[in-house]
DNA sequence: AAATAAAATGAGTATATACCCATAGTATGA
DNA sequence: TCATACTATGGGTATATACTCATTTTATTT
């Protein structure tokens, strides 16, 4: 009665996270995961942004951020301090946190390409756009 | 000099965030998570399977198994009872673990059918293979 | 049979994630 | 200005996940 068909859902979830480790073992030498990275990169982007403007732009949790941020601050990769708004914190790099993002750069670009490259263009492309779909599905529930 | 391009290992993750929560809602009445009737389901299919067993089959981690599987002890959906082989643990489904089991089945298949709607078949046949694609990639890393 | 290897699991630790509620600070309207 | 509403954040709680190491049991090899 229950079969074994596959679930959007959880095949998305294990693809996940099977490319999560991919990208992992590829930035590994730099001490931050993809995650991580990702952080970096948008602290560097949004050029010290708050907490909530960290996790519009991640459409993220903020309580979630919050957390994975104060991660980044124990590895003294950012830090973090009070804005004139005393209810805001001010997320900035250290030296050493705009040093490691650029490490993590150069492994994210490699382990990139090498993926595209074995997936292919054509296939990487309808990706992104089936991706883009399902994140613009808004289900009546 | 680091810009935003897309990342796959990102884009894969928020959408397998969304799809999540997409599912989740759809199940809530149920009581499980997604994540949760797939373990069911697993339980079910493989007939009361020890914990390594069930990894094997998820392509899990058998500790991480092993809590979540421990959390639907808690909720009285599974039972686990020491295997004649005692290293094992044997899990089997309740009584209410297979009703459980059965509602969540409607609700997927709802969920799943609507999915299926808004993507169209030929990009739902697209995104299967290009993450069979994903999950067979094995970089040197 | 005794020693050793292998298997199954649990516990410790850690990250990533979300939801809800409390609190502190700011802004606004009467 | 004072009460009220709104905003930003933190903390509690919970699930999902993986890695490493310890322990218990079973299997294998002398």
């Amino acid at each position: 009665m229950i079969a074994n068909e596959l679930c959007n859902c959880n095949i998305l979830r294990n693809s996940s996270s099977k490319i999560t480790s991919i990208y992992d073992k590829a930035l590994s030498h730099t001490g931050v995961k993809v995650t991580q990275y990702g952080l970096l990169k948008y602290v560097y982007l949004l050029k010290s942004p708050n907490l909530s403007q960290l996790s519009a732009a991640l459409y993220q949790d903020r309580s979630t951020l919050g957390r994975n941020i104060r991660i980044l601050e124990r590895m003294k990769l950012v830090s973090i301090n009070a804005g004139i708004d005393k209810r805001q914190v001010q997320i900035e790099l250290t030296n050493y946190g705009v040093f490691t993002l650029k490490e993590a750069r150069k492994a994210w670009e490699l382990v990139q390409k090498k993926i595209e490259l074995k997936l292919g263009k054509k296939k990487q492309e309808q990706l992104i756009e089936i991706l883009k779909n399902i994140e613009a599905i808004e289900l009546k529930l």
